[in-house]
RNA sequence: GGCCUCAUCGUCUAGUGGUUAGGACACCAGGUUUUCAUCCUGGUAACAGGGGUUCGAUUCCCCUUGAGGCUACCA
């Protein structure tokens, strides 16, 4: 009985995925899946002055990335765009000659009208209105020119927009599915533009075209489309078409509050993605910010996602994105990978700073060295710092060897027994018998633990904070171990 | 300026005509620990203001204030 759940993410390709878009998309994603309806990815290119070269890919990239798949639109197979559906083309600037089509149908049924004034009479009409306070809305001029003038100008071959003819009295009424009722005087609402001089169509006419042609059951968009909406409601109207249902999703602001964008950190998800934030953990954030599933629950995949999400609990107001808990859903989401997949996400950062080389085959090892600093990374990125010292020589400030409460002389003392305890095993080493046998042998010394384990622990790893000792020890080896505490007792004299 | 939207801890949020206003992140303190991180325990911290309606408002209504969006032949 319920009709077809159909969306559309309809991006435009001026330059990387913003995180704002890639909630967007999720919410539509996931609204998508839960009905088992249709998502679709659309391409907003009608603004040839803005196209940027290669974004496109890098869009489909990234929402591929992330996993939110979409059923019909555009797919790179190698470099190449396809597309999948029925509803194509996709990209809109493949579809122009549509959009001309339905412009001229509604100049027939005098719903729109030709314009041909200047930028240059538009621009001081923009300026007398706004000096006089006045709003500042096309003052109509080429909509009441006679039917001669019209025709002359277009025959003269002069350049001209095509602009809806707004009503002049009442109000346009829309039911959002997040705000509610939402009400416009339709005489303060502009003669939108529609279609360009440059025969391209603009966001209004190109995007309620094509929801209708390609059947869209819900408008979910951001809410700085709410103002536009009535004209798209006008055209809706005008055509004689079934509405879709609208949702606008909330926006995100700077930690200012002044909407989302480039000048203050960093809002290309792509980039979140390179520094090594989990595709799950982003996801899981954004879905958060938002929206709630009604319960305490925090950590979600997106199938459970899926099932939880609803509309309704969309928040009506604006979130700030703030990356502190991106931060904590990172870590939840990498101490929970396996330790064989976490070292496959890890390498490409060992590779690119130079640490293993690009052939590097030592699976076991790196997995060793994963599981020792899993906890401690909030990104992927963060294994470089990490574990550097299980892949070169560490160099480091002698006195780093001594304890706060220990002195060097002592220091020197703990080093040359633990050189020699070390060179005296003949045990396993990669169980913790070692482990127990220097605590053994601490205790009996009636050592401190901190006066001899932060020693060794400083000469293994060269560091004010890592992995504990033993930990260490047993992924370098017996040799390497000892290699380093010899090191260490020179560094001292 | 005009139009539209929004308003609970620092942040993301739950919540109800009567609650000690809940959770998470962050922060602080304590514990565990050789360091860091993890982990455990505890803590600080919010209903923007003013009017109504009501026995009673954080909750419903109005106003103010504040914030944001739109106001392009950009999306």
């Amino acid at each position: 009985m319920k009709e077809k759940i159909r969306v559309r993410f309809a991006p435009s390709p001026t330059g990387y995925l913003h995180v704002g878009g890639m909630r967007t998309a999720l919410y539509n994603y996931l609204f998508a899946r839960k009905h088992n309806g249709t998502f679709i990815l659309r391409i907003e290119d009608t603004d040839q002055t803005r196209k940027v070269e290669g974004v496109l890919e890098h869009l489909i990239r990234t929402l591929g990335a992330v996993g939110l798949n979409w059923d019909e639109g555009p797919h790179l197979s190698g470099d190449i765009i396809t597309e999948h559906g029925d509803f194509g083309p996709y990209i809109q600037s493949a579809r122009t000659s549509i959009y001309r089509q339905y412009a001229e149908k509604l100049i027939e049924s005098g719903s729109a009208y030709y314009c041909f004034c200047t930028a240059e009479r538009l621009d001081s009409l923009r300026k007398r209105q706004q000096l006089n306070k006045l709003p500042t809305i096309y003052d109509r001029f080429c909509a009441t020119q006679s039917d001669a003038y019209v025709a002359e100008k277009l025959a003269s071959g002069a350049p001209y927009v095509i602009r809806l003819k707004m009503l002049q009295t009442g109000v346009t009424v829309f039911e959002d599915i997040v705000h509610g009722r939402v009400e416009f005087e339709n005489k303060l609402i502009d003669d939108q533009v529609l279609l360009k001089s440059d025969g391209f169509p603009t966001y209004h006419l190109a995007n309620v075209v094509d929801d209708h042609l390609m059947e869209i059951s819900h408008v979910i968009r951001a809410e700085e489309w709410i103002s536009s909406t009535p004209k798209h409601l006008t055209l809706y109207q005008a055509f004689g078409w079934k509405l879709p249902e609208y949702v606008h999703v909330p926006l995100l602001f700077n930690p200012d509050k002044s909407k989302l964008s480039k000048r203050q950190g960093d809002v290309a998800a792509e980039d979140y993605l390179q520094k090594g934030y989990l595709p799950e953990a982003l996801i899981n954030f954004l879905a958060l910010l938002g929206w709630h599933s009604g319960t305490d629950k925090e950590l979600f995949t997106l199938d459970e996602l899926v099932k939880e999400f609803d509309l309704k609990k969309v928040q009506k107001s604006g979130a700030i994105f703030s990356t502190q808990k991106l931060d904590w859903f990172n870590m939840q989401y990498i101490k929970r990978k396996p330790v064989g997949e976490l070292a496959g996400l890890v390498k490409p950062y060992l590779v690119s700073t130079g640490l293993i080389p690009a052939d590097f085959n030592n699976e076991a090892y790196l997995e060793a060295v994963v599981s020792l600093c899993k906890g401690r990374m909030k990104t992927l990125a963060e294994i470089v710092e990490l574990a550097d010292l299980f892949f070169k020589d560490i160099s480091y400030d002698p006195l780093l060897l001594v304890w706060k409460k220990s002195t060097p002389d002592a220091t020197r003392v703990y080093l040359q027994a633990l050189e020699e305890f070390v060179n005296r095993w003949t045990g396993e080493w990669q169980s913790n018998f070692f482990e127990r046998a220097l605590m053994d042998f601490i205790k009996e010394k009636q050592w401190g633990n901190g006066d001899v384990l932060w020693p060794l622990r400083v000469a293994l790893s060269g560091k004010q904070a890592s992995p504990g000792p033993f930990e260490i020890a047993r992924v370098i080896g017996k040799e390497h171990t000892s290699v380093r505490i010899q090191k260490a007792i020179e560094l001292l004299g």
